[in-house]
DNA sequence: CATTCGCATTCGTCAAGGCGTATACATAAA
DNA sequence: TTTATGTATACGCCTTGACGAATGCGAATG
């Protein structure tokens, strides 16, 4: 709804950032709720939503309302050679000790959401296309 | 000389800027002369000089003089993952319109230095690895 | 030497963007 | 309708970085 055509410069941009790298090696093949993302990265709540924003505005990632949940994911660039370089991006993160630590803490988060007061409640993360999420 | 450890947000950074990805493009695999990429990108020779120093900084280029000649080439990021993102970005680049275009006035500036005031007597590109010139 | 040439750096200005804080908005619950 | 909850935006402050213009610096040339 804002960002119309894409943009190269922005795209790079977008991954220029560790809090905004962080957030897509957290949604990574899921749509996740905000409030997972904002109890794993532990910052203050209105920082995750700016770089959501910046996200979104790259084209990056969608969001979809449900309730009082927002739930994000990420959509993969028009351009060809954009999705492919957002693939390979997510592939290294992966490799990545410090993102790995992520990862888990999230799958923990979602095994027991009802530890974290911010996550009472919440909806868990949905896989998308054919991952699968074996902990959970 | 600047910047030892490879970061991935300066990386990612270094990318998301036009002008960059421009100097990118026309560098491709050839150690080439700053005084073509000043005839080519058509600006100020500081703004050229600036971005160049910002992709020295970012560790994704190298410089080395010869006689009163700089010359540039790519030099590949140590992580693997940003090696990949870096040959796929350069490759993107090959498909679009614009950069070739530019590639298109180098090589004619190539062919024949002596039509630019800029380049009477500059040293020609060296191609790097196993790439060959094919026009000049 | 001084001068010229190729390129780098500095300076001042301005816009973009990151952060914390406070507040607004949307939905649900009471 | 009020209140609470989840999330987004607005605000002020500060840093980064892009630009044009001027200047500095190394190497060749006279």
């Amino acid at each position: 709804m804002t960002k119309r055509t894409f943009n190269v410069e922005r795209f790079f941009q977008a991954l220029g950032d560790n809090t905004r790298l962080r957030l897509l090696n957290l949604i990574g093949e899921q749509e996740i709720c905000v409030c997972y993302l904002v109890e794993i990265l532990g910052g203050p709540q209105p920082k995750i939503s700016r770089h959501l924003a910046y996200l979104r505005s790259a084209g990056i990632v969608s969001a979809r309302r449900e309730g009082k949940w927002m739930h994000y994911r990420i959509v993969m660039p028009p351009h060809i050679g954009a999705a492919q370089i957002l693939k390979q991006t997510l592939g290294w993160l992966k490799d990545d000790k410090s993102m790995q630590a992520d990862r888990v803490r999230l799958t923990k988060a979602c095994c027991s959401p009802s530890k974290y007061a911010l996550l009472d409640g919440a909806p868990l993360p949905i896989p998308v296309q054919e991952a699968s999420c074996k902990e959970c």
